[in-house]
DNA sequence: ATCTTCCACGATCAGAATCCGCATCGGGCC
DNA sequence: GGCCCGATGCGGATTCTGATCGTGGAAGAT
């Protein structure tokens, strides 16, 4: 399994990475933001292990905006003891686990498999629902012969809800997909953003369920 | 949403309740393994808050047998610091997370949040009674090939019901249940929402304890 | 025991109040 | 220009409320 760790102080970075290898994990290593970024672009990773610090930016930041392009990679932060505040934010931003410096390695392990044995239960490569199609790489999608593009919102509202279709995604977590988690944003902008979908998709393709949030409708009338 | 406290130290135990309740968490208290048996045996809580030394018996085997029983109720271990052994057991036992003591507060109801999350992801477990299948990932159930629809309040009226079905649930937790602590409504909110779920799943379906609350009927006439 | 009375609690209903989603627009920003 | 956020007013579904009516069952009488 392909681990990526994201760790800038080289010590703990190679401890790291010898030890998953030692438990079977294959990892591999980026010491920024940016190499980060590049990386989990490709896809193919198991799980991140990520450390807050880190010379170009925030982890958290890239966490966040990990999660608003709709990638689901379960994430292990790594966060200095002391630092309460941020590991709750952490957990808020999307993060599946955290684990304070120092830590043992045996417990990164352990928790690595635990995060991704649960995300196992979520995947799904292809994304089809009702006649539609999504490549989530392209952000396209296609319908009935004709394709379909989408905005970078549209799509990320659309996959969350074909991630699971028919079940009910509430507004919650569209906005927390959409925005992470700081500070739900203060509108409309999640109906604005269905309600462009539905243009596209034709009504009834998405179902409001009211009070609750909104899900892909079972069959086509 | 309901938690269970299992925490022996008083102290500790009413900060916990507080806290939660703070948050919109609905605590309730057990400080040994055979009350907490007891209690989790009726179900209906969102999630457990289990401390791992306790008067009669290791919350782990407690948790053991729990998961063992199939029971897959979110549970937040709370362990002592150093004892990096026990978390990596309490993971491997069936624990959704832990946290070493002493902690914040906020931080408990982030990463129960966190935990309660990711259990209503993979539940989708469908409730059953009576000839009546509820789905909650979607709040619609079916009865007699006839697909039922609910509104939010009748829906968490009739789910509080069906997940211990037989067992009265008294009105004031219903009312908790759809209100949260603070704020009790002042009408009879409840028995109108009993009314408009009986006229969808007809009379006799749902049975009235006079004085006490309500209950599905052990069997259909 | 049986019957009657009584009353607190529940059932029912309709109108009011509230909440919520939809459509739409303008401005800021990339 | 395209995209996204935030605001607004409208319309409708949902929920609450309070009044009234119905009823179970205990208390007391016979």
């Amino acid at each position: 399994m392909r681990i990526l760790i994201v760790e800038d102080d080289e010590t703990l970075a190679d401890g790291l990475s010898v030890g998953l290898r030692l438990q079977g994990f294959t990892p591999e290593l980026v010491t920024c933001c940016a190499d980060a970024r590049e990386a989990l672009a490709q896809g193919g990773f198991s799980a991140v292990v990520l450390d807050l610090m880190l010379p170009d930016g925030s982890g958290l930041d890239l966490l966040a905006a990990l999660r608003a392009g709709g990638d689901r990679v379960p994430v292990l932060l790594l966060t200095a003891l002391d630092q309460v505040r941020d590991r709750i934010g952490g957990l808020d931003a999307g993060a599946d686990d955290y684990l304070g410096k120092p830590f043992d390695l045996g417990e990164v392990s352990a928790r690595l498999r635990a995060i991704i044995r649960r995300a196992e239960g979520r995947a799904s490569a292809l994304l089809e629902w009702n006649g539609l199609r999504l490549d989530p790489s392209r952000m396209r999608g296609e319908m009935a012969g004709r394709e379909l593009r989408f905005s970078r919102r549209e799509f990320a509202v659309l996959r969350a809800l074909i991630e699971t279709p028919g079940v009910i995604v509430e507004k919650d977590r569209l906005e927390e997909r959409l925005y992470g988690w700081q500070e739900g944003v203060e509108s409309n902008a999640v109906e604005v953003h269905v309600h462009k979908l539905r243009a596209k998709l034709g009504a009834g393709f998405i179902e409001t369920v009211r009070g609750v949030g909104y899900r892909l409708a079972e069959a086509r009338p």
